[in-house]
DNA sequence: TATGAATGAGTCTTCATTCAT
DNA sequence: CATGAATGAAGACTCATTCAT
């Protein structure tokens, strides 16, 4: 019973492993890059172990994305859950989505920059359409409490939806970039966050909220 | 002198021919198509022949991506001649941004979505940062035309700009995307930039200016 | 006893069970598409269970084709236990023998149209060498009676043996093998068939016998 | 211009003998065992030089293939003008098919013995097929005239020439297959074929031609 | 100037096989 | 008895790059 238990959970580590390698690779050297051998020598396996564990490489990257997709949904259910007022959960919601991304930068690089493989069969990417979606039905939900309450004017919620979170992914994917471009001075993250959510408020809210 | 003029403009056009071709790939086929072998293929001449204009592989592409950006520097210096009210001048240089992303979708994503290769010498980027931050000076100067001109409240324009830019970024980039993402309903490009611009404004602006 | 019973039993179903599998897979697809996952895989064991049963992929092949040659044979020792007339007796050892071939094409592939791997211990293949000699001795003895009983010329029946089995062999393989070529028009394997026996006959038979 | 020759004799060479090196390995090992790795080790040069002269393994093979037939025909079209009597013509035929393969037997091996890849478009056997008729029509217009003449009964040409040829190919084949299996007491080759031949034309002509 | 020939490192993937459990 | 995990060798093929000519 222990050993089996420990057996599955070796096999977990493993797992979590190869992911961690595959998206730390994808991240420091590009798509391209990310190669099999690679993260095998990463994780000081033979290549071939990697198969053991996902049938193969657009397999192991959609898992990647997958899988962060659900953590930031779960992250937004719990915020959906606690109740806040309409303007408050909106925003903490959309703090959360941009602390995500600042907390796995491999991750959301690889879910949000990169270009899919177009070569691919439609249905190996559902995943991680439908996660996507759940995502953003968060961000619309969230919207649509604030019209409700009239503090955001009645509109085509669809774009509303789109353009917040346009605007959300600019600013998180371009916090992350910051820290691999030397060349240009940056304001700290944080200013940066603050400054950004000050113009989304100003530019939603027709009317203040009586706190936050 | 005939012989020597003539000489320097063929190696000229053999230049102008290679990235041509090299673009095109590019545009068409995305960076991983792009192969010393099909571009040499494509103008007909020995893949070697590459190597007799440019030093290497990337070093082909980083001008490709400055020379488009030159493109966009002029673009906004043109915008900025126009001596536009200076709401408007804000505006026309978002909106060019944003087209200028729209246009050249490679391009943009090899400038702004992909982390450079750490392994390269960094003065391999120079160019290309250069050219960013010049784009970058352009917004930072409509901006503070705004804040003289008292539409936009008095702040740091470090943070300001950036996070202006995010916001723009993060719109560009998504615009881009959708195309590759048929899982998603996106709205039209157009319904995303008006709104995205809706809000920008809202959120920038203390007054609003006679007419946009 | 009655346990010792049973396990060998078992032991001997789980043996045969993977020979079935291969088997089939073997004639439905050919030599190269054996492969130990895909037998484990068919009788839903474990691939390295497989090497419990037989020492290596070669060996279970070669077990493979002995089976069937035994059953040439068995089939080969009802002719002539039949007391048919002489040469009554040749033909229908021959026709045998080449519907085996039709009927087995994988196996007579492998029998006789395969090269030995020669890094193998030749041992390996004793057991098909001794088959295929015990068919020839079949043709030998039949040849022989056609002789004694003045159908055939006497002659050194070692050569005459060989002989008529490698026309024999010529018409099945290449029977066998009109199926997998698309290209050439071939005729019916029945005319084929016929016209070759009958070559054969008026080939080898000084004196046409009284019926058939 | 002796320059030129030299590097054009030179790439025909190599040439050459990667397709002589692939053939080699194809009757030692197997279909399965030639590899472009194990031929370019034979020729010490970099597997990816035989893709300069090649576009992959499989038109390497097929090429090898037809080669084989273009030269098997081209020494039937020599025996054809040679303007034998008919009898003679078509025994001069079967001969010097048979003696073509025992001269080349890791070709004839390849083109006669070897199951084609049943995966690959249909067009890229159409080279080989046609080959492969050419030399089939030689022996059916051998067949022919001998039929004119009145040697052989007249009779469906179609079936006869197949089943002519498969009985050469029989001895043709069993008698290269013979030099690789030791455990059988072989006779002599020119003892075989002395004797297939000897049946041949007791089972084909109706009336002995004058001479030979 | 331009190139043809060649290479070596790299790509994903499959497979027979071993071994500790 | 059976297996899950792992491996190493091999498979075809692509590509950027070099170098002698």
């Amino acid at each position: 019973m222990g050993i089996a238990e420990r057996r599955t959970r070796e096999k977990e580590e493993l797992r979590a492993k190869i992911m961690d390698a595959a998206t730390e690779l994808f991240v420091q050297e590009g798509r391209e890059s990310v190669s099999i051998r690679k993260i095998a020598e990463k994780i000081e396996y033979a290549p071939s172990t990697i198969y053991l564990y996902f049938d193969d490489k657009n397999k192991l990257l959609m898992t990647i994305v997958e899988e962060t997709f659900e953590r930031l949904s779960a992250g937004l259910d719990e915020v959906a859950q606690r109740a806040l007022p309409p303007v408050e959960a909106l925003f903490a919601g959309i703090r959360l989505y941009i602390q995500f991304g600042i907390d796995h930068p491999n991750q959301y690089y690889l879910a949000f920059c990169t270009i899919p493989d177009t070569d691919l069969p439609p249905e190996s990417c559902q995943g991680v359409t439908e996660a996507a979606l759940r995502a953003l039905d968060h961000l619309r939900r969230a919207l649509e409490r604030c019209i409700e309450a009239g503090y955001i004017a009645r509109q085509d919620t669809n774009v509303l939806t789109q353009s917040v979170w346009m605007m959300m992914h600019g600013l998180t994917s371009a916090v992350i970039f910051k820290d691999y471009d030397k060349g240009v001075p940056w304001a700290s993250t944080e200013q940066l966050v603050e400054k950004t959510i000050e113009i989304l408020k100003g530019g939603l809210l027709t009317q203040v909220p009586s706190k936050n």
